[in-house]
Order: structure tokens, then C-alpha cells, then sequence
DNA sequence: CCTCGTTTGTACAACGTTGTAGGCAACGTT
DNA sequence: AACGTTGCCTACAACGTTGTACAAACGAGG
């Protein structure tokens, strides 16, 4: 019931190559021998074979994403705008989640040579710039600022800038009391430090000190983290009236720590997250953020991707920066 | 810098074959043969050619899960498991997007013939029985209710009585006007209608009439739609005191359009509504809902599939049902 | 020392596709 | 009439892997 070329072949009276010419679009088959071909595969129902292809021509026409965890908002979100900018090259995409964890990044990473994939765009949490190095050529975006130096070509926005920018739109509001919710151990979460580095320096620029006791780590980025933090912030010392939240995950977390504390957002306290996911625009109050440029982000990488592909594996990585912009809204809100 | 099983034969100085064995764990092997092989594969860093592989085994090793958006978090959670429970037998899980829209549907359903998976996990929005059919027996499993009578596995939840439970609950707090939000037209929406009758079915048993007005239609189950369909109810008519919402993020939009009319959530109105979903657990107030067991789901889904691609692939369809139960939270605290 | 069975390894073909080289008409040009 | 050119098509080999068939080496038992 699943039939080769062959069978198309004998059934159109001609060889297997003129059904691959046909199938291909070779511009050299007479019109009435690619009708009876036509015929002939529709009749059978002919379907190419993708794995042999893919032997014979060396590419798979699948790239990967891999991402920590794909129910994490800006992750699902970013995923979708990869598919369809993978789309335009005629590239399926395999989405791959490593749970952050380095060993199944390491598996993904080196999952690349086994010839399933052609390209991986990569955001890494845990792998180091090392285990990128024995990967040979295979071309590889990375996403994030995790892995610096440039081991293989990098799709980033600027973190510093936008953390420092939001944090002025608090200070401008008139907070003056602006605690941050997301700083990790300096070996992980570059990100974070990034982060952490523009709200200083927007502190800094307006005469504010910064205060340790105002910035409180959390292990991963999720709600539930971002609850636990604003609880103990609030336990702790005397009460921020605004909190810069290093993703909208654990801004919403804050949030709902808020609420339960019998404050409100934002006359009490003004919170602003990062990523701009869809929950942000829907949650009570709705979610001041610093808004980066997905569909841009996936383009860049996906670009960046193809042109690794077909152009100089051995050329120097490149970095590309996506633009952002600060979404504003209930949270943030003139008291 | 990519070597074939035939360099390292090479290498070691014993047959391709005996490489190959050496890769698969075959046991007549000596061991200092096999050791030699082993060492000569670690030195070229040897890694299989999967397409090669693929293309002389029939199989891939790869099957797809097509769910309509990856941004909607249940399918996001839902893939999260499908990924885990693949992982037991071995599969990579290549996550497809349709957009619900029929022609995609139909492009990944037929993608299925093209040798690059072998097998698919589907969550159709607008696919037909009928385009099912053509697909000769390639192995599918068909998540929810979409297409019924059986041309594929299936896994679904008893959307019906679930629906009654979460309406039941509602009645047991003393709502009456008791809203639904999320009815479709007929001929889409299979789980619609199945939650509508066990909306409806509810309400008789308690004696309540079903009020045309007090059902809300949304053309997609988004956070917009939610709250579109909440200010619809809120202006037209009497007010309800419950609301149940067909999804999460229906429910979602919903509380969202009951904030800005300046209604509390529960005092003034009730809200519940199904999937679970982590966006529940954390929003102002945490919201009431029916929780399909995902894990269980996507575990089904796996096993169904593994057993037609090992078992009799013309075997009659097989329909298995997976638990939920209700997670009551504050949307729906005794007023 | 022969026989027999097991262990260990090899050679070959095949999976379904496409690139290369080339053959055979039909055509226009010298 | 001989020639090159072009259009159309075919045969063959190769992509890298594994199943099948079989050969060589080995050990045990008589």
C-alpha cells in the first residue's frame, strides 16, 4: 500500500529517474510523459521517502529548537514564532526540551551530529561555552546571553539597556523604594545579571542607593518562585513600593504574594515583569514589562541559521541584537 | 570531520559489519575486538547516520504531536508530557502547529505518509472524519472529540460528566443564574457541545431552566474571547451569579472583563472553568476548575500508539478515557 | 586426530532516492 | 550529406546503514 518510484515508474512506463525528475520539477520531460506520471502518482498515492532522500542529498530539512521548558510562556510563544519563520526556508522544525538540565543539553547539543537535524537554535540555561567546543561546524544559534565568546553565531537583546529603562519608568513614577525579584548565583543566569547590572545602573543615575536587602534571588523563574520571593520580601525589612521582576512569570507570582498580603498593586506597590507574554495583558491588574521583539528574535535565528547552512561554516560567529520596548501598563500605573 | 561506520572499520581494522555490531550491542563479539572498535569510535567521535539508519530499519524513531497552538498552555503542558512519555520507548517528538485550520490539519496528517515519523499524535480543530480516511493505516492517535466513530485511536476525558461535576458544585454553593461561556456552532467544536450537555444536563437535575441568554458563544477559547463573551453577558439581561467557562483561558479573560466592570470575584459572581492550566494556580482570584489528568493523557496517547506501530496496525480503533477531577479554588469560595 | 557445533567475523545486497554520464532522436546549420 | 546542438530519457552508482548467508577459527567430545 506504500509505494516507491518504482512502482510509479513501471505503472507510467518510464524509468525511476524520470518520476524523480518529474517529482523534482526537472524542466526537461516532455508534457505528455509528465502527465502520465502525474497519473501514475496519483493513482498510487506516491509520497517520497524523506529519510532516503535525505540520505542521498545529505539534509534532513529539520532544524531544532531546544528550550528549557516548553509550557514556560516566552518559551511556547518564541517556539511559534520559529516554526513559522522556519516555514519560509522549508524547514520543519523538532522542539526540544532539556529541562535546563546540562547533561540533557549536552545530549541535544551532540543529538545535532547525529544527522537528524540540520541546524539547532539553541537557549541554553546550563551548558557551558565548553561543551559547545568539540561540536565541530555544525552550525548552532544560540539564544540568551547563557554562552558568550562566541562559540557559534547568537540572536540577543539588550538586556542592560531594557532593565535599566524599565527601572527609570519606576523611578520616574516617583518610586524610590524599587526592589528586584530573580538574581541567581553569577555562574548561572546571565541573564540575570544582566538584569540585575541595568537596575543598578538606573538606581545609580538617579541618586538612589542600591540595597542588597532589596534584591532577592530566585532559584528558577517561575511563579511559584516569584510568590515565595515577594512573600519574603515583605516579611523582611521595610516594604519596597515598586518591584522590578526579572520575568513576567515571577512578576505574576509577586502579584498573586501582593494580593494575598492585602496590597494593591499598583497604589501599594508597582510591579513590572519581563517578556511581555499574553498572560500579562489579561492578568489583574494587567502587567507592565519590557517588551522584546519575538518575531524578530526567531527570524534573526532562523536567518542566521540558514546562512550558516549554505555559506562559510568556518566564518566567524556573529552576534545580532533584537530591538524592545516597555509595554506599560495597570501595574505601573501613576499612584 | 564526519566519519562512517567505514572509517572506523578502518580504523580498527575489522569489517563494517563488525562496527556495526559493535553499535547495536551485538554479543558475539571478542572482547578485544569489540574494545578496539570502541576505542576507534571514540577517537573519530563516530556518530550514526540516522537517515541511513531510518531508511534501512523503515523506521524513524521520531513521531509528531500536532496540537492548533503551542502558545496555549494546555497544549503546551500537554506536549511537555507527550515528550516525557515518548522518552520511555526511545522517540524523539517532533511538535507540529496547525493554527486549527483545516488545510494545515490536512498537510500534517498526510505528512504522516512521508516516511519522516512513525506515528502522529493529533489534536484536530477543524479536520474531518472523511480526511482522515484516505490515510491508509498509518498509526494516529486522535486526542479529544473532534473526530468520532472511530477511523483511530483515541483518548479523550468524559467531557459530559465532568462538565455536570463542575456545574453541580456550582448549584451546591447556591448559584442560580448560572452562565456558560465557550458554546460553538455545531459543526466544530465537539468538546463545546459535550460541556454544554453537561452543563444543561446539571441544571435539569436540580430543577434549574436553561436559559438561551445565559450561554455565551466564543469563537476561539482565548483570553480575549473570555472576556468579550463576559462583557456581552454583563450588558445584555440579568446579571448571572456563576459562570462557567469552557477552558481556563476563557475563564481567564473572564474574570479579567469581571474586574473592569467592578465585579469580586466570587461575592458577586462565580467563576470556573476546565483545564488546569498553571496560569490558574496563581491568578487574582485562583480559579476553580475541572483538571483533566494530562500526564495520564499524553501517557495513552504514547501507549496506543506504540501498541498499533508493534501490534496489528488493522486492528478496530480503540478509545481509552483518561481521570480528571475538580480543583476547587477561590473563584468559587461559598459567598 | 577427526567430527561437530558454536563463536566470531566477513562479503554482499538492499532500503529509496538523486547525481552523473551518456544514448538516441530530431532539429538547424554548414 | 555530414555535423553539432538540443531535448528527452535511461542506466548506473552512490548516500550509510543493517539483515542474510556464509566462512574461518575454535573448543569439546569421541
Amino acid at each position: 500500500m506504500r509505494h516507491r518510484l518504482k512502482d510509479v515508474a513501471e505503472r507510467a512506463g518510464v524509468s525511476v529517474k524520470t518520476v524523480s525528475n518529474v517529482v523534482n520539477g526537472y524542466v526537461h520531460v516532455r508534457p505528455d510523459t509528465r502527465a502520465r506520471v502525474e497519473e501514475a502518482i496519483a493513482e498510487l498515492n506516491y509520497r517520497p521517502n524523506l529519510s532516503a532522500r535525505h540520505l542521498r542529498k545529505g539534509r534532513t530539512g529539520v532544524i531544532a529548537l531546544a528550550v528549557p521548558e516548553l509550557d514556560i510562556p516566552y518559551f511556547a510563544e518564541l517556539a511559534r514564532y520559529v516554526v513559522t519563520a522556519a516555514a519560509d526556508y522549508g524547514w520543519t522544525v523538532l522542539i526540544d526540551q532539556t529541562g535546563g538540565r546540562r547533561e540533557q543539553e549536552r545530549v541535544v547539543a551532540s543529538g545535532i551530529t547525529d544527522h537528524l537535524i540540520d541546524g539547532l537554535i539553541f537557549s541554553p540555561l546550563a551548558l557551558t561555552a565548553e561543551d559547545l567546543a568539540g561540536l565541530d561546524g555544525t552550525p548552532m544559534v544560540l539564544l540568551g546571553e547563557r554562552v558568550d565568546h562566541g562559540p557559534a553565531d547568537r540572536v540577543v537583546i539588550d538586556n542592560v539597556s531594557a532593565a535599566r529603562q524599565i527601572t527609570e519608568h519606576l523611578i520616574q513614577l516617583g518610586h524610590r523604594r524599587i526592589a528586584a525579584i530573580g538574581s541567581q548565583r553569577t555562574d548561572e543566569g546571565a541573564s540575570a545579571r544582566l538584569r540585575l547590572a541595568g537596575y543598578a545602573e538606573a538606581l545609580r543615575a538617579a541618586g538612589l542607593a542600591y540595597d542588597e536587602n532589596l534584591v532577592a534571588p530566585a532559584p528558577a523563574w517561575h511563579r511559584a518562585d516569584g510568590a515565595a520571593a515577594m512573600r519574603g520580601l515583605l516579611t523582611t525589612g521595610v516594604r519596597p513600593d515598586a518591584v522590578f521582576c526579572f520575568n513576567d512569570t515571577l512578576a505574576l507570582g509577586a502579584l498573586r504574594a501582593l494580593h494575598e498580603a492585602g496590597l494593591r498593586v499598583p497604589e501599594d506597590v508597582a510591579v513590572v515583569g519581563f517578556d511581555d507574554i499574553e498572560d500579562g495583558r489579561f492578568s489583574i491588574p494587567t502587567l507592565s514589562t519590557v517588551a522584546p521583539d519575538k518575531e524578530q528574535i526567531a527570524r534573526l535565528a532562523v536567518e542566521l541559521l540558514a546562512n550558516r547552512l549554505d555559506g562559510d561554516r568556518a566564518a566567524p560567529a556573529r552576534e545580532l541584537k533584537a530591538p524592545h520596548h516597555l509595554e506599560l501598563r495597570e501595574s505601573t500605573r501613576n499612584p
